[in-house]
DNA sequence: GCCTTATATAATAAAATGCTTATATACTAG
DNA sequence: CTAGTATATAAGCATTTTATTATATAAGGC
């Protein structure tokens, strides 16, 4: 069931481009799996509110997450009908479940409340 | 056939950010179907010999490509036995054959006599 | 309305990137 | 040995990136 290669370079690059970063990896991953509002991944990621903001707003430049406002919150998920979702999709498959900074992050996401 | 997923965070993000970068990505690309001496890449790519080099650094510093030196020139092809093999492979199956800057660079690569 | 909380944006400084030019190295041909 | 070609490395510079602090905005509770 594999979708057809359709991405020009520059969309290519640009998810590429986003995804490098460590930080934006990870929370890509968990971005995939279920809906996050900010306040949950800054107290995950060891970086300040405005840069987990500003990781988010690339995400949502280049349609890959949906932000959705609920009260105070804006709750943030993967954009599964984007056209780089095959590409995301593999590349997220590529981390090994085992990668200590995954399982590291996977404990503190289940302890939170917010 | 798909193969197992083990790549630790830092190995992922370190391949995206090698390719990232839309010659490299495209150079990978060239490099994944046949062997190229670093003179031919110069002519199809509008960069300095140098650029090329220092790009060509980057991929073998990783190990994602070979280097054979045969006379005065330097062949570079894939590794095919590197762990991101799989990785590199995806990813540049999304990438359109029909995007226009690959058609060219192909058709660039026809005309080259080095 | 006012205060608090959640979040975004702006400004800025530090670091990283990628190009260029200049130079070094290595092989080939004579 | 010398000159020429192929390639790598070094140095320098402009641009981009990313984090931080400071500030703005927006919603909720009183």
């Amino acid at each position: 069931m594999t979708v057809t290669a359709a991405l020009s370079t520059e969309k290519l690059t640009e998810t590429l481009k986003i995804l490098y970063d460590p930080t934006r990896l990870l929370l890509m991953k968990l971005l995939t799996e279920k809906e996050y509002c900010v306040c949950e991944l800054v107290d995950m990621f060891e970086v300040s509110q405005p840069a987990i903001s500003q990781h988010l707003r690339k995400y949502k430049k280049a349609s890959l997450v949906y932000e959705e406002r609920r009260g105070q919150w804006r709750y943030y998920r993967f954009n599964k009908t984007c056209e780089q979702r095959a590409l995301v999709e593999q590349i997220l498959s590529q981390l090994d479940e085992n990668d200590e900074q995954l399982v590291k992050l996977r404990s503190k996401a289940e302890a939170i409340t917010c």
